[in-house]
DNA sequence: AGCCAAGATGACAGCGCTGGTCAAATTTAG
DNA sequence: CTAAATTTGACCAGCGCTGTCATCTTGGCT
């Protein structure tokens, strides 16, 4: 019923090594055999067996994605794109959510690693942006994949995808401000995670192209969070000068914005537009429906996989993967910005 | 550095083979040799090559957890339950997010049990729900655990872990009378889902036992969402007599609800109760937060891997085992609810 | 044609564990 | 104290695959 190794060589006629050698896509197996090697695997469906390889081997077919990360959404787009991506190249993905705030953080990466043979581990932020990690995960001379935020790919890097919520940020506030706006507000998210300094810098930096002035007192702290979005709202519309936008550095803060504007009776989008970040379900049950902008999650994961394989296929010449891919956010228009207050100030 | 089971019975001074007689809890091993073992175990923080395991035995290390369930927090809980457990027994987890309604399902689920040779299934709603995946499982003879909705144990059946949603819905239903309501709203979930009808079965019943009339125009069919909750209150509102309190079959078309009110200008909970069910960050992240049921998510997950692993253990006699456990969602009250309304009619 | 190096392929051992068989050691019962 | 039952160990094969190394081809060159 399941075929093995050994069925696949006798139907290609080849020895068992052979069939070996193009599973793992080794070098020197002549175009011919390797095609003969490759009719018989589709005939029989073959699929190699994960628990055998990894006794074998010293190398491991599973991968690891270690999280942790409120955002549930999040996840599970990125569970999905791994998930993909590994089914496509017979690798098997153990998830490992857990504390980023715990002392032992690096030691217990370590021992996840170690115990479960990884081949390499997937990191999103905030794992993706603690040094420590990453250095004790090259002493344990372990690939890793990171995905984090950055627009400029570097050439000494190459485990690394990008999201360029700089770019990203700057398109929502130029639609924003081809909306009319002038006077607009940005409400932050936590200061450890580089997105929302990149966001910040991507709306300053559209402001100053148009050759508007940064009021500092539209540039709220805050974090990721619900109530966050409600206060920094309610702090914006105590001002004197109110902003007649405000860009939120994910949906759950405009969210909580946008909740905070209906209490205080300030309607939106008329006297008030607001736009989130992420494109998360979120942005679509709050009402008006938020403009954001939509991060593929599944894809930017799968693409992550597909470069950690890169690295960890056994014949990989780890200096010549250049790739670093980057993902701009798509601007998503929806019913919670529009131009210019109707109403006379 | 790594442990082997050699190294193992070294350390208790007894031979590989009883240690493997103990790691698979087999019969006849008297039980201080049984504690020596354990506690070189223990020493030696040794931890079964799963892949070893799983190529020379018969049986599997893993188990599988399929779903197809929009509610991205459901599913990280339920995850991290499932970890839990699978760590404590030395079993992988592997995640299978699928689409429930795909015509092929009964195929994809088979070919996935064999192709990872899994130990077992753990199935949550909507799988849980359909007769043809359960036979499909059975006849493969495959363990699994469903997670469903109900209140009765039944002694034939012992792979079930029940959720006493009717328990709940008459608590969450109480919880509104004894605040002095006596028009009370029910907004319901999907019908397929057994949930939404046992939520409204403990609602009605709480009525009954009140000697109050159900109104069927104050109980509205619905999905579980928050357009659902928004048209469903609407709707309501529009009653000639409208009802003073709401109760949502869960917390996201509550979410709706509340939000349907205050574009409607009617105060929560002054002029309204509205409560949930589920207990999901949503319900936090609402204005006023919602009054709802708390389901401990995790702890489910984990008491269901429990059972699977005593079916999957390998001297299990399955016909022993009678237990069932039944989980009552816990009332949390909130905001949202009060007593009855506050001005005249 | 003849020779050689590089390239392609195969034979074989062994990864860490389980399952089986059987015999030896130990305990328990009578 | 002996027979029977129970517990333990020694030993072997083998799960499906990979790593090593030896062997066989191939093609380039004189």
């Amino acid at each position: 019923m399941k075929a093995t190794i050994n069925d696949v060589a006798k139907h290609a006629g080849v020895s068992i090594k052979t069939v070996s050698r193009v599973m793992n896509n080794e070098p020197s197996v002549r175009k011919d055999t390797f095609d003969k090697v490759m009719a018989a695997i589709a005939d029989l469906q073959y699929q190699p067996n994960s628990a055998a390889r990894n006794l074998a081997s010293t190398r491991s077919y599973s991968i690891g994605y270690i999280y942790d990360n409120p955002n549930a959404y999040y996840i599970i787009d990125m569970q999905k794109g791994l998930l993909d991506s590994c089914k496509k190249h017979g690798y098997e993905l153990l998830i490992h959510p857990t504390n980023a705030k715990s002392p032992g953080i690096v030691e217990e990466v370590k021992e996840l690693v170690s115990k479960s043979r990884l081949a390499g581990l997937i990191l999103t932020p905030p794992f993706s942006e603690m040094p420590h990690i990453a250095a004790a995960l090259e002493e344990m001379n372990v690939d890793f994949v990171r995905i984090i935020s950055g627009s400029t790919p570097s050439p000494s890097i190459n485990n690394c995808v990008l999201i360029d919520d700089f770019t990203a940020a700057f398109k929502i506030t130029n639609h924003l401000l081809e909306l009319g706006h002038t006077d607009i507000a940005f409400l932050c998210g936590d200061e450890e995670h580089s997105s929302s300094g990149e966001r910040l810098a991507g709306f300053k930096a559209a402001l100053t192209k148009r050759g508007l002035q940064v009021n500092p007192k539209f540039i709220v702290p805050g974090h990721y969070s619900f109530e966050s979005g409600v206060e920094g709202a309610k702090k914006l519309m105590a001002l004197a000068k109110r902003p007649t936008a405000i860009f939120a550095c994910n949906d759950e803060i405009a969210a909580g914005a946008l909740f905070s504007a209906r209490l205080m009776n300030i309607q939106i989008p008329e006297e008030l537009s607001i736009a989130g970040f992420e494109n998360s379900p979120f942005s679509r049950q709050t009402w008006p429906p938020l403009t954001t902008a939509h991060q593929p999650n599944s894809t930017i994961a799968a693409q992550a996989a597909e470069l950690l394989f890169k690295h960890t296929r056994p014949n990989a010449n780890k200096a010549q993967i250049h790739a670093q891919p980057v993902f701009i956010p798509e601007l998503v228009v929806r019913e919670s910005t529009s131009s210019q207050p109707h109403q006379k100030k």
